[in-house]
DNA sequence: GGTGAGTTATGAACGATGTTCAATATTTTT
DNA sequence: AAAAATATTGAACATCGTTCATAACTCACC
């Protein structure tokens, strides 16, 4: 058999990103078998190994689409400037998309490549771009331009809301209910902001906002 | 063949958890196999479901002694009673177990049991002392017996943690240097406190400490 | 239209994996 | 000594990711 053209390299690339993505969202990322989605988009196992490198990299592009939907979500939230405001928002919308994602956010951020795939480096722009968007929120507290400061109290929130859901998502920790989890991450979200402010008003006085 | 009776049941169990704990410690938990730890006792991979119900049970076996180790770890330190100074004592704890037994840690904490089986309940009670034993560093905050507050502010710290730790473990975020990675969970950990002592005082006025 | 070169999908094959279970070798009981 | 009980085995099964010689197709050119 060979060279059906029914599809370009191009469509063969998306129809299996789609087929993955859809398998991920279904069984989660361990469900993905190279068979399953050779058989979802009606072509030969082998197949797959012409597009990708190896089902890692088929992942790598299913969590691509994934960080592009995120950015989106995020873009759609505009702030008031207050940060005591935004950040809940924020935060809302984190949980409110690993709720709707469970599976695909698991392949996001709880799956770890096997020895010899790495994340490509465009990987590590799409999630600076989300810190970036997030940092927004933060930048009134600390009046400098998006920099060190902002930028490491983003990243710090970003890791502390991960290992909440995380944890959770694991079954370990206390956690049972969501309702746990989204306390949790606004109790987090609200002790660390009044910690900023407060250690901030410690250091350098500046006009309050 | 059969009944060698070479090894008691008990000492097969010793002996299998063992050599499962230095295949997982040498080669993370993915490296883990039955064909492995049954050469590594001069069994058949037969005998390991004599033993145990699958490999995820082994598993279980190994995760809680290396909790056990954890709990004697932190069963040493000895507190001041001055949370700002304890706290950061027991992160330290925190960090330099993770990083004196990586792949340990991650089996511990990272992986996930397949469909089909879960955590037995001595593991969450094994978790639990391990909370309670931290708790203690912030109770003078708090002042009531270890109860509700105190033990929110731990279990949020340490997910903090644990979220800061895996997402530098998995290459994600910005963080590269275990360096960074410290000085993000010390950060964490100053500026949630400071935020715990700065929401209690705006709360219920109290004797300073 | 035919022919040959170039390309692409194939699916059988390989070496793993977790797990099962009839067969067997040993011990214990009678 | 014979029989019952038990522990260990290792071949077998289904599955996995991945490879690659082969076959089947397309296309440019004569």
């Amino acid at each position: 058999m060979a060279r059906r053209s029914d599809h370009s390299r191009e469509e063969l690339f998306q129809m299996m990103v789609a087929a993955a993505r859809r398998i991920i969202a279904a069984e989660g990322v361990g469900g993905l078998t190279a068979r399953k989605v050779a058989k979802a988009v009606g072509y030969s196992p082998g197949s797959i190994y012409n597009v990708f490198k190896n089902l890692d990299d088929l992942i790598v592009q299913v969590n691509a689409e994934t960080l592009d939907l995120l950015i989106a979500d995020f873009g759609a939230i505009s702030l008031s400037g207050r940060p005591e405001a935004d950040l809940p928002v924020i935060v809302e919308h984190y949980l409110a998309f690993e709720e709707a994602h469970p599976n695909l956010w698991s392949a996001l951020f709880d799956y770890n490549l096997k020895e010899g795939s790495h994340w490509p480096d465009w990987y590590f722009g799409k999630i600076e771009q989300l810190f970036t968007m997030a940092e927004a929120a933060v930048v009134p507290i600390y009046g400098d331009a998006p920099g060190r400061e902002s930028r490491i109290a983003i990243q710090t929130l970003w890791a502390g809301l991960h290992g909440i859901t995380s944890l959770a998502r694991s079954g370990s920790l206390g956690i049972v209910a969501d309702a746990t989890t989204r306390s949790m991450a606004h109790h987090l979200t609200a002790t660390y902001l009044a910690g900023m402010i407060e250690e901030k008003g410690a250091g350098a006085t500046k006009a309050p906002l």
